[in-house]
DNA sequence: GCCAACGTTGGC
DNA sequence: GCCAACGTTGGC
């Protein structure tokens, strides 16, 4: 008696995303010691949602360092967890301590990001010039969010053109 | 430090 | 639900 093999779980397409992170907090050099960092600290819910509702395990991340004197991509890493509570939120003692977040309940959550590789720096300056990358979302006046979708298309332009 | 742009809060 | 005030982000 043959049993029919199960079918392959249907996989999603691998999506891509850029997420900010300030170097002396996060930065790519971090991450290589590291391996893997949760992603803790967002505050925000539309970054929080794409954690929580649509980023999933081995989709690519461009690493960006925000709010530093080279702001730009430093490196590709990629999403290593499932979401789950970021634990900072309930750290009286973390900058990112939320109380009003319960455990039963909690608000924030988070997936880890696994090191891919470090790059030589694209300035966002450089990342402006390109025609190709002129719809990316992190691109956009005044952007804020801190977790932006990049299409394949831009993923695949900054990883084959724009690094080495 | 400046400031544009955006998100959140809270009074009504 | 509106919207003014306020806080935050983040490049420069």
């Amino acid at each position: 008696m043959s049993r029919a093999a199960t079918p392959p779980a249907p996989k999603r397409a691998r999506q891509y995303w850029l997420m900010k992170s300030e170097p002396d907090e996060a930065s790519i050099d971090d991450l290589a010691r590291e391996g893997t960092l949760p992603w803790t600290g967002v505050r925000n819910y539309q970054a929080r949602n794409f954690m929580r509702d649509t980023m999933q395990i081995g989709d690519g991340v461009l690493f960006y360092h925000s709010s530093c004197p080279e702001p730009g991509i430093a490196g590709l890493a990629e999403v290593c967890s499932t979401p789950y509570p970021d634990p900072t939120q309930f750290d009286p003692k973390s900058t990112y301590y939320d109380a009003a977040s319960k455990r039963e309940e909690p608000r924030w959550m988070l997936i880890d990001v696994r090191f891919d590789r470090k790059s030589a720096l694209i300035p966002l300056a450089a990342l402006r010039e390109h025609e190709e990358l002129a719809d990316m979302v992190v691109l956009r006046r005044g952007n804020r969010l801190s977790i932006t979708p990049v299409t394949p298309a831009e993923w695949r332009f900054i990883t084959t053109r724009l690094m080495g």
